[in-house]
DNA sequence: CGTTGTGAACTCATTCACAGCT
DNA sequence: AGCTGTGAATGAGTTCACAACG
């Protein structure tokens, strides 16, 4: 196996990581004609300074050629490695709503490495159709189901007055990361991971960001 | 009484301005039995430190009491002023796919006083049905239409490829703003706000999250 | 008392600028 | 020539700790 030098590593922040899949996926697109990529294209192509995207993939280890740039393949395997995506991940998904079911059909998750394994949803009639090739079970087996599939992540698209507990059987249930779509603020045990994406937040924020004539002249976000 | 000294204000960045909003969600649904609420309480519920909400407040000018707190009523207005959603703000809808129709029936965001007023579709299948109270047009109509509607703001829930000329047909109608949901980063001009909610990259995050033990103490111990 | 508001210290993140390699 | 990697400088954001006040 390749020796791993990718022990050079500072600790990346919350905010570089984000940075990295921006990268990645750049770098993933364009066409790898052999020719190597510089950390200004990169730079332009993502919205950051140059600077910004040296430090960034500098972390990484010494993967960049001075004088010459960034060989594309190695770039992208050493970002996907670096954000752990260098291997699949089983999720479920409770809540198979419009949202759900939005998610069920966007490409970017199964293209990263992202497989979601189990359907479940409380409302009975939704229980026993297929979607998306899968069928929908109830939540009241998803404890059992959760270790029988092997998910390692939820995600959870229901309403937020039921999040919580459904938060907990999956907890329970050892899943080690949430990605939570309810407008809630979940209280886990520290071992399990927590991303929220807050719709309603997110509009406030442009509201905020037009009323303040904001500098922001960024995207994603974000926290 | 006159009080609004409410001109104390140092900049807020982009994170205060989303902790203001949890802060505002907390607090509205509080019961407002008089009482007053202190930063703990706050810090609590939302997960963060005492200080980090007291500092947040005081830029929204003196409207805490010594001794005794935050009067609830008075704090949620003042949140809401300095988000800029004391008044409301007037969407339209591209992509009436299932993420379209999931933000379509969100409480979240008529109860924060933005109410999509237009939805736009390129898919003339989806043309002319009636979704949520509202009629589908078609997007070559979009320009005229967001002018006529008067929105000021476009929420962007189409595939990636067509985010793009979207956008700009959105900018050329005169929208401040735009919350994209495509996984593509815009170039929009500078007087035009963009918030954009990658969900592949949220995905990655937690995956990032697990796999380095982040000290990322989001949730509070409970166990 | 209890709780806010805030200087000061501190940690984290970004940009600058240039040495060093190709 | 071009481009990376990084020390140093700067800036942004957070916590500390305590004076001020009802």
């Amino acid at each position: 196996m390749d020796s791993v030098p990718t022990e050079r590593s500072q600790r990346l922040s919350r905010a570089a990581a984000q940075r990295l899949s921006l990268y990645l996926r750049c770098v993933a697109d364009w066409p790898t004609d052999g020719e190597a990529v510089s950390s200004g294209r990169i730079a332009e192509a993502v919205g950051v300074s140059d600077a910004q995207v040296r430090r960034d993939l500098a972390a990484l280890g010494h993967l960049g050629q001075r004088g010459v740039g960034y060989d594309a393949r190695e770039l992208a395997t050493a970002i996907r490695t670096a954000l752990g995506i260098d291997r699949p991940w089983r999720a479920v998904l409770v809540g198979v709503g419009n949202l759900g079911r939005a998610l069920l059909k966007y490409q970017g998750f199964r293209a990263q490495g992202f497989e979601i394994v189990g359907l479940f949803d409380s409302d009975p009639a939704k229980v026993g159709q297929e979607v998306e090739g899968l069928p929908v079970e109830p939540v009241s087996v998803l404890g059992v189901r959760v270790s029988a599939l092997g998910a390692e992540l939820g995600v959870l698209t229901v309403p937020g007055d039921t999040a919580h507990a459904v938060a907990e059987t999956l907890v329970g249930s050892g899943v080690r990361g949430i990605l939570n779509f309810a407008p809630v603020v979940l209280k886990l045990p520290r071992r399990v991971r927590l991303v929220t994406v807050d719709l309603a937040i997110q509009l406030e924020q442009l509201a905020f960001q037009i009323q303040h004539g904001d500098a922001a002249a960024r995207a994603t976000d974000e926290e």
